[in-house]
DNA sequence: CTTGACCCTATAGTTACTACAGGGTGCATA
DNA sequence: TATGCACCCTGTAGTAACTATAGGGTCAAG
């Protein structure tokens, strides 16, 4: 299959699966004769665990990881673990964040009297009094 | 005083503060004779604010509408409620998506027997078999 | 008079893509 | 046969919001 087809199969852009293959997350595809680049169901299968992992969060260097984890099927799946549940502490952190910054947001909203600028309550709480 | 006590004042680095002045986020400082950045109160101020909002999650952009806003006191509070309300919205919806992918990693994860990476189903459910 | 903390500019690197510019290929249709 | 269109190619630059580095200058203390 062609690029585009395998872009289309794995919901990813053209530019895209360019791009993983240039820093070497997908591995090079054959040419055709017009050298175009032509993908095989083994490139379909590494394609879509990386847009899974991608949805899921992982960034690419953890991706990288995982993908070469993955190749040793011997080994524990220890390491793998690991990976993930680093990951999901990381999420866990930011939702406590967004949490923390959204009732703040929140407050700082609220406290609109819908005047003029020069009252606007979220401009001056942004803007804290300067200490002098 | 200097760019250090600045960013010190503020929690920013001094980096960041040259870099805020080179976009035109924060107005350019006086010199002093040793070509030294000088800076005032009003850049204490501005810069606090700029600080304040990024901790909140604004963007560079959204930060700039919002300052060019405070700056025509007559005008009305609307546009900056406006502003502030899309980035609450945004930031809500960011934590439906960090809930919903942590729910999914969570199942990922616990689905886990810490055998070997053959049968690792951290790595089996991220790589769905190809369609073929 | 030298050491160390501070300051300067300019440029490149970071993450994960995305968007050109400027060209080639392959198939269907007028 | 020509031509239009969708698709493919490479290479480079742009995005956000900084951070880091190189290669220098300044100033006060010991």
């Amino acid at each position: 299959m062609k690029i585009g087809a395998l872009a289309k199969a794995t919901g990813t852009k053209v530019e895209t699966v360019r791009y993983y293959e240039k820093i070497g997350l997908l591995p090079r595809a054959a040419r055709t004769t017009a050298n175009y680049r032509d993908y095989g169901s083994d490139h379909l299968a590494r394609l879509s665990f990386i847009r899974r992992a991608r949805d899921l969060g992982f960034t690419l260097k953890a991706l990288s990881e995982l993908l070469t984890l993955s190749d040793d099927k011997e080994q524990s799946c220890e390491a793998v673990d690991d990976i993930a549940s680093r990951h999901l502490a990381k999420i866990d952190q930011k939702i406590d964040d967004l949490t923390t910054l959204r009732s703040e947001l929140d407050r700082v909203i609220s406290a609109c009297q819908h005047g003029t600028v020069g009252d606007c309550k979220i401009i001056e709480t942004l803007a804290p009094r300067p200490l002098s």
